[in-house]
DNA sequence: AATTGTTTGACAATGATTTGACAAAAATGA
DNA sequence: TCATTTTTGTCAAATCATTGTCAAACAATT
């Protein structure tokens, strides 16, 4: 009945890209795209892109291409960042604070309602008109703040414990930088940002650069005599 | 010749990951495991594990497991992390801040040698040791400190700028905050910690999440009629 | 030393994702 | 108005990734 096949984890991966590349197509004044201008900016194949969208629907049409407004605002509904969302911010230490700090939170319907910490020289600092709290009234201030999404910069040694505590007060999205996996019900979503893992990626693949142009070097060596 | 067949993305994303748990095996004093246990723990496959980890060797002996240790210790080889690397941080800001704060850093082989900002205010600042310089003896900073990588905590308007001549002065990678892809030539790598693309897929989850409990609820209304 | 149980590494089978190709639709230009 | 060009949406083919299975290897036990 209720056509809703799943969607394609790599899809949804991909469309902040595209949006994020309409937004900017937006600021140079292009009304209009085809999904082969498109490919050539961001570097993948045409026919990705519109297999990606027809995902959702039929954005294009034949011989005139995507409409760039009309599809940065598709996508933003698709993604949801059109409703609004009320996070809050566990851990005000510098990863909690540059978070606070961005910019475009607010523009896309992400509402900054409260940050928290133990540390007590941070308690009562206000970080772009937001005052830092104790976590001892957090589950009161979700409630009554309708929070949705938590935004976790804390240490590992504190998360699992936060974590219960934040799901217990009904909370439905965790965006975790801790380094570590949070176990979690299978109704809360968890986002992680494991910036270590993502430095390891970023080793092995240069470790791996290196040891290649060390080869390559070699061979050539060898090849000269 | 060289038997070096390209290892995909999908499984060097996932190494940090076993190396993370592995860590923890070790604190819990667990010598060794088999890959039955640790999917269990890491909820994937069991033969996604001995898949994964036989791209790179044999670690493994019939009818005993992993030897935790040993792995941990091939793991961090295989990523890189037992050489040296030298490392500098553009932007002093909360982020570039939070990211020379990470204890782990130099236990994994990345030396903080320096962090760079344009705001005066920030300049002759020392955080962890490090002194925050200005950037225009950038070039010659990463000369003489031979520094391969560079994590980039900075606007998006100033990036692409300071990526060039990142490049030019012979930087081997870059770890990339700002919100927008880098163009560099093909042997630099770059590591994108795209924030807003990660809260955008969380956006997406929960939005679904919360379409689809609402249109369950509705169902189940529907049936009680 | 022989037997039993465990567990890997390899491979085949399945499943998912990406790419290429093309008919049909719309825009453009004569 | 009609022919030509552009470009989508879709389908099929090709590629890539994951899972299940099993013989062979080793450990543990008797």
């Amino acid at each position: 009945m209720t056509d809703e096949r799943q969607i394609s984890k790599a899809v949804i991966a991909r469309l902040p890209r595209y949006y994020r590349y309409l937004g900017d197509l937006m600021e140079e004044g292009i009304e209009r795209i085809s999904s082969n201008e498109l490919s050539a900016r961001m570097k993948v194949t045409a026919s990705q892109i519109r297999q990606d969208l027809n995902n959702f629907g039929g954005f294009g049409q034949q011989g005139y291409g995507y409409n760039v407004r009309y599809l940065y605002n598709e996508i933003a509904r698709i993604i949801g960042i059109d409703r609004q969302h009320n996070i809050i911010i566990i851990g005000a230490g510098n990863l909690g604070q540059a978070i606070a700090n961005y910019a475009n939170f607010e523009k896309r319907g992400f509402m900054i309602k409260g940050m928290f910490d133990i540390n007590p020289r941070l308690i009562g600092l206000v970080v772009r008109g937001v005052e830092i709290r104790g976590i001892d009234d957090l589950e009161q201030f979700i409630i009554e703040n309708e929070v949705q999404i938590a935004a976790l910069t804390i240490p590992k040694s504190k998360a699992p414990e936060i974590a219960e505590r934040l799901v217990n007060a009904g909370i439905k999205a965790i965006w975790n930088f801790a380094h570590m996996d949070l176990s979690v019900p299978e109704d809360v979503v968890v986002e992680n940002v494991h910036l270590s893992d993502s430095l390891m990626r970023l080793s092995y693949r240069v470790s791996s650069m290196m040891d290649e142009r060390e080869r390559k070097e070699k061979e050539r060596l060898e090849k000269d005599v």
